[in-house]
DNA sequence: TAATAGTCTACTTAATCGATAGATTTAATA
DNA sequence: TATTAAATCTATCGATTAAGTAGACTATTA
């Protein structure tokens, strides 16, 4: 299960992706709409423009906004920052390889290789999801409703 | 990335899997070849056993011992045990489904609808990996070696 | 009945999560 | 230039969970 901290910066994402190109967003505005602590925002989004993903500008008229599309923005990327691997074992990790430190041979290891197999899958679908997608399927379940 | 507890009850399992109709195994052996803390290993056993998973023999030649067959018990049975829901949102599970909370409607929640998807790909593949396709697994990459 | 092996209760310790407080810096504008 | 609006920084806090340990107890069997 993700982290409140990773759930509360997918809101953020989502909402800043939604008023992308409409000049930067407040954190107040983002707390109130989206129901997260406005202390609490504050550090995460801190922490996603240390990142990379977001760009701010201080005083009167500022705010928070996008850097890069919304398109050009994943779940994995996303889920990378506050939650580390994706895979459900250090030794199945690409970006954040560890050794176990209980099998005797890693390469011939079945657990690791069907987690391996899982967390390639798992990458393969979080990488297809971007911001973009997310609002255009809210917008499709909207008119299907 | 899944808990020492979780990791420790896989090892075991399999471990359990492998010795299969073979008689009891003792904790302090399967602690020793995993090396798994024995006293944390017992706690771990014991809720294996609380759920179906073991069976336990006390006394002298006992120890613990699978109930069903290695073919029948999957990576998705065995992980719900110790972390939960297998979706990474509580609004996208469900034998733990819970509210998130932030959005309004969450029939058309675009994140939720996409956190599903993953989750409905996770639990495929996870019930497709039963204790015995890791022990052919390991075989098999033994042999291509 | 002695030895063996699992079971139960109760801790402990460290780390992490979720969150808040308050002072400071920066920028726009009146 | 003073005022105000925002983000930023430092620091701390309480609660929970993870990981592991200690030791007494119970059941089995040779």
């Amino acid at each position: 299960m993700l982290s409140k901290k990773t759930r509360y910066s997918i809101l953020a994402m989502v909402k800043l992706a939604k008023e992308y190109n409409k000049g930067p967003v407040l954190i107040s505005s983002i707390s109130e709409t989206e129901l997260i602590p406005k202390k609490f925002l504050e550090s995460i989004l801190l922490e996603l423009k240390r990142n990379g993903f977001v760009n701010s500008k201080k005083g009167k008229g500022g705010g928070y906004y996008l850097i890069k599309s919304p398109d050009q923005i994943n779940l994995a990327d996303m889920l990378r920052l506050f939650e580390g691997a994706i895979a459900l074992l250090p030794c199945a990790a690409y970006k954040y390889y560890e050794s176990c430190g209980h099998c005797k041979d890693e390469q011939t290891c079945g657990i690791r290789s069907v987690i391996k197999e899982i967390r390639d899958e798992t990458v393969r679908m979080m990488k297809g999801f971007s911001l973009a997608d997310i609002i255009n399927r809210e917008n499709d379940l909207l008119k299907n409703k």
